[in-house]
DNA sequence: CATGAATGAGTATTCATTCAT
DNA sequence: CATGAATGAATACTCATTCAT
């Protein structure tokens, strides 16, 4: 089993419509997953939240670890591709400077986070341990955020907006907050919200940094 | 049983001497624990790295949980204070700038990380789930690096070399990236150095960000 | 956790049909608790003998505590109501004198222990140990049996049949001999049966104890 | 190893001065013998409550069922055969009727269990289960405590105390009584006294049983 | 005499999974 | 589609016992 072939496997199962046994069932694995683990949360658990039986989850998902990634792999399909079509669209209204992306960038993601903090949890949490899925996931999501996000970059450093170094440079820095930024606020701080001020604050430390500017400094 | 019952219990295990056996256990343990996480990995599998019983196990630990915390909270207790007498004394060195310390701050910290990485690992990993374990430790390593950390920035704004907002800020966005850099760095990446010039580009960005500076800036 | 709780839940199990390997599971544990007492007898004995897995009685009974108590609790609860109303009924035909009824009562019970000798035993060997049961059953037992007897003395103390002394005395020394009659023929001697003449033998130290009768007696 | 083998090995033990710790290995085992029971005891509980460590359990008794015997086998060694010199010795004082030695027979032997009350909690609760003990010991028993008293019931049955039935009856009804009386106080009730009232109760109730004397009777 | 260290063989219990209905 | 019943394999943990010092 090629990794395209869990993934194409996987993809099928959000195709058909759910029975509502089988919707509570998601529901109640996301919530368990998120709040404790997907290792230390048992198929038992799981049926008991559901108010399902354990043989339904084996029914439609055949395993445990398929369940999991029924759950991962549709929104990460999801998050970052729309992450291009309703993010970085905008950007070509050309009146946006990238503070403005940024800020409308971050506001933005954050409220889809909100949206689906727990299926958040579980990604964050599962990725660090599944060298495999973490491996396979990762030139996909590459492609669809980052190498998108390095076009936006470079499209700002052309108008001057940001310094000149090495575009993957910057998209290091960048994704290194931005992924400060989420895993502390929703997974590590278990936030609701993301004040207006928070991200004023996190494209201010972006854009400028905490030194004082110096005329002199290249 | 108070948090501080189950902080001095797990303290009192490394004040005794570790037999060869009990060496062998907690290596094999730390390894396990960094490579696949704790709920991934069995006593019976660290017995069998360790060429031990498991039996030997609880014989010294108790369970399988103090056995995990006897591996972190030592670690911890190690970590932030020596980050204190280690980086943020040099700091009186008055010559020294910001970018200076922070350069220094990471590489010291760094170092130090690579050298236990594993735990490092099992650290970060284990936090995540461990609500019970993260309260305990979050006033811990406030005091001893976070308000340190604090007074280090009031120090360079007043020399002017930061700006002036208002200190939590600057700490808050400077752990965020820290947090992130060493998490990306150690923890995603499994890396085993990293090069002078990575240490310069974060701390470039923490400084100025990747924006243009212009006279005008607030 | 209140008695009654557990209790109730002990009773739920007898209530839902058991399966054939369920009802195996309970014949095995009670022949081998009677054999070899509940702490010398292990789960995977039990399952063994009962050609079932270990996994089956914990999903049934939840644990081997409780697998002893659905042995135990249903059994006293009809062990003592059922004296009331297939023996103490008897009573009312007033033809019968006490030592008829003695006669009568203890023939009837002896059948019944013979019949369920397996778990007679059980509960002998185990209400000693557990302290906890012992209380919680001690009211039950004396409100369906000892204050059913006392009224039946006192009936036949009104009778001139039985001398007179308080009953709480008379029934304290018939529950002795009582308990002793039917330790050391079914548990200790683990007998298949009682002759006609050990009854008479026991009802007549009963009434008349092994002294000579003198006139002049109080 | 053929019983009676142990059994002298088991008295060996108590012929040799136990070291102080020995001493307070065997209290702690009496203690918890008596309080949860032989099987649900650790040796390692054991070495606790006696501060002592593991490995002088077994340097001294080779094991925990030796350890179990050399409470019990002494002191039933020491038990029967006292109560032959200092209980059925006075019998030959010949005013003293069958009341009176039943009286002192009981308080005399009360006395010696409430002495050693944890010690007989031990031997009841164990005897039920260790068939080949119980096998043992019977004889043993019998020789030591039943014999003896079938001559004193020979004794007063000549003398006219007693009534005109085959001696073993008068055997069997009397040790059920006493059983019973012994078991009730002593280990179901865990009393640590008899009142003297108590005592005449009982003897009345072992001569006279609860029945109405009338002349007519043989 | 006493013990700290070590362990093989259990112990109760849990787990993900299968299958007949 | 849904589930109750059943389980092999594992799981964390305990036990009585041995042995070198």
């Amino acid at each position: 089993m090629t990794p395209n072939n869990i993934f194409n496997e996987i993809l099928s199962f959000q195709s058909v419509k759910l029975t509502m046994k089988q919707e509570r069932i998601v529901q109640a694995a996301i919530q368990l997953f998120a709040e404790k683990g997907y290792s230390n949360t048992s198929t038992a658990e799981i049926a008991k939240v559901a108010e399902a039986s354990e043989a339904s989850i084996f029914k439609k998902y055949g395993s445990k670890e398929k369940l999991l990634l029924s759950i991962i792999v549709p929104s990460l399909k999801e998050f970052f591709p729309t992450m291009a079509d309703e993010v970085i669209g905008p950007i070509s209204e050309a009146n946006s400077t990238f503070e403005g992306f940024l800020a409308a960038f971050l506001k933005n993601r954050s409220e889809m986070v909100i949206a689906n903090k727990e299926i958040f949890q579980v990604i964050v949490k599962e990725l660090i341990y599944k060298e495999d899925l973490k491996n396979e996931l990762t030139p996909y999501i590459f492609e669809a955020a980052a190498s998108r996000l390095a076009r936006v970059i470079d499209l700002y450093k052309e108008r001057g907006e940001l310094i000149d170094i090495p575009t993957h440079k910057i998209l290091k820095s960048l994704l290194t907050f931005i992924g400060g930024f989420f895993t502390s606020h929703f997974v590590l701080l278990n936030n609701e919200s993301v004040a207006e001020e928070v991200i004023e604050d996190a494209v201010r430390f972006i854009m400028h940094g905490i030194g004082i500017k110096t005329t002199s400094m290249n």
